[in-house]
DNA sequence: TTGAAAGCGCTAACAG
DNA sequence: CTGTTAGCGCTTTCAA
């Protein structure tokens, strides 16, 4: 490895007899210089190879151009996670558009780190917390607090005047599904919510609440309107309560899933049982890349929350704040409710 | 937002009547200091709240503490992809251990920039290309070449002399299925691969290529042992083919899948034609992350590629080369073949 | 339109 | 064991 001389915006002041100021209004295009400076300059950084460093940048600007980026926790393996893959994808593309860097940065939020540290640091500009969960609330609301520029996913939380959330429908799919089914003639409908170990069981009350909630509202019984848990990881759980409400005298109509391996099952046991999707049963289920549902036979109906999407606007918002750009970007990123062969647009046409 | 005096390392040493130097070398742990000294600039360090300028350390000892991360290309929205996640968990831990942040870099790599450009510009201390393909060969080529740190996922490369690669049997499980195939008295096979638009045909082809060069290995007919080729996003391709491999006069007795939601259709289509797992026909799956095949039933064994722990290694390695420690690190992270329900030990004896 | 010079906050010899 | 000092490479007034 050559042990060259680093080379530095003072080897290109040199070389075009000018002097760094210039050199630096150049590359950063701010304040005034002639166009034939611009291209002597441009063409000399060429020749000599030049790049500025980034840490000096840092540290001259006080601005590093990089996102910190906090994911759900990582040390639990989990089954494939479309939503967190598919919101880094967003993300990823739309801070090369804004030519900002992304730093995983879960490092920085470990117990013992006082949000004020983490901001002393200034090792990135601002933050997206991606579907965290309430582990750290405590700190983004100090953060929204200290008014450094935070973006969170899912609905606006209580601390958060300025709406620094990006949001995809996360409550509200599943409520349509019930909505939907119950204006197309699905008289009998179940909600099946995955548990897994040592995940957080907000999610499944949410989705039980999301269920009685929509009882209430329409006057229905337990059974035309059921809620029910099942054990990821133990099949078998899945199955018997996929039996039963099959078997029942009056049999589900309607089924919403959300996880695919489970639709596969649930596929699996319809079809053994004799019965056909959509026109016996129906099934939805939750999908975050849009041709997910498409490897399906019959193909499923999903309601598709654009999670490539969320990614992408969430970092448009955050730049957004952190430059000042004062743009009006829209928070709602809606979710698509994607009509395929599992569930038929109307249930009363579909046994002609 | 108060306007405050960013409070740095002037201020912790005077108050703590003592120079900036050992102040550096209390937050670095290098050279030589009191006890006493030190605890006593560590209270000051916490009564005044300070942490250090990551960009002013960066400056100053030409290290980021920072290491890039190149995933697959992100654009093309795919459907779940274990192994990234894996991936990215396990480097995560691992950056946490080892006091690193990680970088998602797709950005230097852009056509237009230049490998030395990337090195100049001291964003990072190293590269991780996870699984990246070949359209990053030539940037890994150069930076290898240019001795600057870099680990990459996958068999050791040509021009790599110094095994700069984290490698998980990639090519090897599928072999190795034919071969415990075989041993076992599996006698007639078939490996199928999944085929994605616009997704790089070479990864199928390297598959085909074990499936041929088993057969010629064992001397076997392309009924004994099949490579088959079908479209993800098109089920009746893989039923189709499956079906007809059940129903010849020869039939299958194992085959070989390479995601997951195939082999829940594997299961619907097996079941629906009465057959049975695996008495009838033998299941095995590629998974990345341990408890993958315990949602289906039969529980589905696989060939456990241990994303997670390579994430970790590459992680390891890296750093390992950043600050030339001269471990030994392995670089093989074995899979692990997870006999579960879907595929018996012997087939023998599992007719009795 | 360009230049001079004072930082930004920290590290690392070197001297004591 | 501790202090002095010269950078690291760039941004940003303030003058010219």
């Amino acid at each position: 490895m050559e042990s060259q001389k680093n080379i530095t915006i003072y080897d290109i002041a040199q070389a075009t007899n000018l002097s760094i100021a210039t050199i630096s209004r150049i590359i950063n295009k701010k304040g005034r210089y002639s166009a034939e400076t611009e291209s002597r300059v441009i063409k000399a950084m060429e020749e000599l190879g030049y790049t500025p460093s980034a840490s000096a940048q840092s540290l001259a600007s006080n601005q590093t151009h990089t996102i910190g980026l906090v994911l759900p926790f990582w040390s639990i393996q989990q089954p494939n996670d479309d939503f967190t893959i598919q919101f880094l994808s967003g993300a990823t593309i739309a801070a090369n558009h804004l030519k900002y860097d992304l730093l995983l940065d879960n490092r920085s939020f470990v117990p013992s780190a006082s949000t004020s540290q983490i901001i002393k640091r200034r090792r990135v500009d601002g933050f997206i917390f991606a579907s965290v969960g309430n582990s750290y609330q405590h700190f983004m609301a100090e953060l929204i607090a200290a008014d450094f520029p935070t973006i969170y996913t899912g609905v606006q939380l209580p601390f958060d005047r300025n709406g620094n959330n990006v949001y995809g429908g996360h409550e509200i799919y599943k409520q349509d599904f019930l909505e939907i089914c119950y204006q197309k003639g699905y008289h009998n409908t179940a909600l099946f919510t995955s548990y897994m170990q040592a995940q957080e069981l907000q999610m499944v009350e949410i989705s039980r609440q999301i269920v009685e909630d929509f009882r209430l509202k329409k006057g229905l019984t337990q059974e035309q309107c059921r809620f029910i848990m099942y054990d990821y990881y133990n099949p078998k759980s899945f199955q018997y309560a996929l039996e039963e409400l099959l078997t029942q005298k009056n049999p589900v109509e309607a089924i919403y899933l959300d996880q695919f391996p489970t639709c596969s099952q649930a596929y699996s046991i319809i079809k053994a049982m004799g019965l056909r999707i959509p026109e016996d049963v129906a099934v939805v289920a939750t999908s975050h890349y849009s041709r997910g549902g498409e490897e399906f036979s019959p193909k499923l109906t999903t309601t598709y929350v654009h999670s490539y999407e969320m990614g992408y606007r969430a970092v448009e918002l955050l730049v957004n704040k952190i430059e000042k750009k004062g743009l009006e970007i829209e928070h709602d990123v809606p979710y698509s409710f994607l009509y395929r062969e599992s569930f038929s647009p109307s249930k009363k046409t579909q046994n002609q």
